[in-house]
DNA sequence: CATAACTGTTGTATCCGTCCAACTATTCCC
DNA sequence: GGGAATAGTTGGACGGATACAACAGTTATG
């Protein structure tokens, strides 16, 4: 499992890192922006497409199903979130965003995807480049 | 603040986020290789040059300093670093990695420096070209 | 020397993220 | 219909990461 890589990749890693990780962790930044925690946000990220069970959101955020049910709960209470029962059982309940809830993950989201402030260090044939290259590593990856 | 960027630093930010994030949560993982949180794992890597005081290393790491107390506490108590009165003043401390603990510090290190998988999805000389692009970009971020 | 300034520690409190076991309501299937 | 499977909830527990206030010992300074 142990591939050797090139010395460049150790580099590559490294620059990474320091692009990605260093929006002065970017969990507290969208925690600050939003008023809601970093994994509450997971949450209402995963709801933006529509809305989705509490067993499919609990197994697409690998949560178990009682955790899955506090942070629901949280954010209903917050207006962010409505539980409804599902018209084809009963048994199970829709998570749906509310309109507040869905501008909270748009937020996030925004903050998320802002590139790191060191790429406008490259011209934008460099970052064509290097988006070229990158796309192509992250390839499969699961985002 | 908000600089325009091109739509290729959209898409290389993205795929950035894919091939280091993706490592399933990096602290996680070095928190179960080295049996001690990341936290932890922190203020060991901040050792590893050499000894440093409680108000020096709780500077460097952004924590109060009751809370490094606590952290050092632990390291102490797991043998992986020791308190000794400063020789020039004897309120200080001087925090260092024992053998174990500087064991422990390597172990983390080159876990987190790891390259990502999908970057064996390049050549070489992508590599190469990547890393060179990457290091202007993160030039001066700190790590 | 006396007081202020500094270093670290103790104690207390609070979120947050998770897990597990047990329970209720509903649906499925023989 | 009745037991088995399924969806979600309740309750309890725990570790982790922090913060703040108050205190003790040491040094610096007027």
């Amino acid at each position: 499992m142990t591939q050797s890589f090139p010395a460049d990749a150790y580099r590559a890693h490294a620059a990474m890192q320091k692009l990605v990780l260093n929006q002065r962790d970017v969990r507290t930044a969208v925690a600050e922006a939003t008023g809601v925690s970093f994994t509450r946000v997971r949450a209402l990220r995963r709801l933006v497409h529509g809305p989705l069970r509490m067993s499919e959101l609990a197994a697409r955020l690998g949560w178990d199903k009682p955790y899955t049910t506090i942070v629901v709960d949280d954010l209903e209470q917050r207006g962010l979130a409505t539980r409804t029962v599902a018209p084809d059982d009963r048994r199970a309940k829709l998570v749906d965003l509310t309109e507040e809830g869905r501008a909270v993950a748009i937020t996030a989201i925004r903050i998320l995807s802002e590139p790191a402030p060191g790429l406008a260090r490259l011209t934008d044939d460099e970052v064509a480049v290097l988006a070229g290259l990158l796309e192509k590593a992250a390839a499969d990856e699961q985002g």
